[in-house]
Order: C-alpha cells, then structure tokens, then sequence
DNA sequence: TAAATCCCTATTGACTCTATAGAGTATATC
DNA sequence: GATATACTCTATAGAGTCAATAGGGATTTA
C-alpha cells in the first residue's frame, strides 16, 4: 500500500530536475546531493527511468541527467507506475497490467474487482493530473516567500 | 501499493459471513472452504478482525464466526486497514496513523506530500463508501440469474 | 590518452509475507 | 463432569522483496 523508498526519491530527484528548467545535464552526483539520496541508488533508478522515456543522459565529461520530455507532460502516475508498478491495488484491476486472478470464478462478477476497480480509477485519476512542472513551480514559490 | 494475500482472504471470508446474514456463528472450516482459503491462516487474519471489532466469536461446541456489527456498517476501508495499514501512500498523508517523514524538511511546503494527500483523499473515499452489505447483495443477484 | 561520467550486474542484510504447526482454553452436550 | 468440538495464541520456516553498496565496463571530452 505505501510508496517504496524508491518512489520517493525518484519524485524528489526528479523534481531537482524540473527545478532546473531543462538546461544542461547535471550529474547525479549533484541530483543526490540535492534530493539526498543514496547516489548508488540513485544511479538504479535513474536508469530504469531512462529506459522508460521519462529522463535522457550524456554519457561522458560534462554529461549527466535532463528530463525526457517536458515537465509539464510528466506526471506523478508515470514515476511511479516505473519505481513501484501498477498502482491498482490487484492486477485483475491493472489498465497497464492486466493479468487475471488465478482463484478467481468469474471476474464480470466479482464484488472486490469492482471495488478494487472503482480505487484504481480514483487514484489513477488524481496521480496522473499531478505534473513534475506543477510540483517544480510550488517549490519555486515557497522558496520565494 | 497492491493488495497483500491476507486483504483478499478476508474481503472473501467476510463478504461470505455477510451473505449469512448473520444468523448462526459459522466454523472457520466453513468460511475456510467457501471463501477458498487456508484454514490456519484464516484463523490468524479472523483473530485480527476480531480485535478490531468486525467479527465476534463464539468458543466451544457449536462455535464459529459471526459479523461484529451490521453488513451495512462494515466497510472495505475497515478490512483492507486491518490487514494491510493505512491506506495512505506514505505515513506523513495518513489519518488513521500518522507519521512525519524523517528526511522532511517543511511537511507544508512538501509538494510530493500534496500529492500523496490527493491521492490519499480519493482512495479513502471510494473504500469507505463501499460495504460488506452491498458486496454480499451484488453476489446473491448474479446468482439468482 | 587521461579524466570524468554514465552503464550494468552482482551481492548482501534486513525485513516482510504466506503458510503451517501445535499446544492451550472455553463450551455444549451427553 | 467427561469428552469432543472449536476458537486462541505463539512460534517458526521458506520464499521473496527492498534498500543499499560495490566494482568494473563503456563512452565522451579535453
């Protein structure tokens, strides 16, 4: 039910990301020191999230991370439909992964899939309105307070 | 973020004590046999719903599970809390177990947190809203066709 | 060619999840 | 009141996952 560690500083990393407007790359020396994470396990996650379109790097002197597209088409659903799954709380409920239930009779009647479908689509609804641009533009404010 | 074992095994063992509408207590064999679930790890996950007050039971001869409180009255946000925590995606956006996040400079500022609260807020309300009544009357109507 | 930087895989320790086991306690019935 | 029945409680084991670390490989710039 809880968010991995992993989630959370993939999000704050990829905040200090949004944060820098999409100039150069910045090293993930640099994204750990900011988000405070791990920079080994930063180095994993980053990754898997470039491998999943949503950052791009320079390999090399001077190379590093930048976002993969822009800020504002990044939402929190993609990070951590990479870091942690589908959010549905049963694959039986998953638009990303489908995947039966193996004890389940007949899905169509099922009363907990249709509760469970029903939680899916809420979460799914508010986590994939949620941008890294938005996150980056409330820190900017408070930081501007 | 997905539903553990235990979730489903009670959701199941339950929604078959609310379609008894709580007549006799029912043997953990029985529920264990209906429900499809493992009989020792049933009594485990019945022991925890009776702390919490969803189920009673009755010891000795003729003895057995019964609902602690009307069907109507029993939501799946009760059970799902039982067995799996919070519903919250992090301990700093829970209402029922509250905890700040320790590397959390300013819980105010937080935009991740935002989020989380968001999604938090949406979950709850579809869980909370759905009850053991209404699972039970969906089941006995796809039977009766 | 050297230094800087990302890339990739393996490994480890701690913890959790699922399931099983078995002895203990209460109660209905004969 | 003896006995069978059924819930109660605690321990434990195996598998798997999570978080973190490690270290060498590949690539690019200067």
């Amino acid at each position: 039910m809880v968010l991995s560690q992993k989630a959370r500083y993939a999000l704050r990393a990829l905040i200090v990301l949004a944060e820098k407007n999409d100039r150069d790359p910045v090293m993930i020396a640099d994204i750990a020191a900011e988000a405070d994470v791990p920079r080994k396990f930063l180095e994993q996650i980053l990754l898997e999230l470039k491998k999943r379109g949503i950052v791009r790097s320079t390999r090399g002197r001077q190379g590093g991370y930048q976002l993969g597209k822009p800020a504002k088409e990044i939402t929190f659903a993609d990070i951590i439909r990479v870091t942690d799954g589908p959010l549905a709380l049963s694959p039986c409920v998953s638009v990303t992964a489908y995947q039966k239930c193996e004890d389940c009779f007949d899905e169509s009647i099922c009363p907990i899939r249709k509760v469970l479908l029903a939680a899916r689509d809420a979460t799914a609804s508010v986590l994939e309105s949620r941008t890294l641009a938005a996150a980056a533009a409330q820190i900017k404010k408070s930081r501007a307070i």
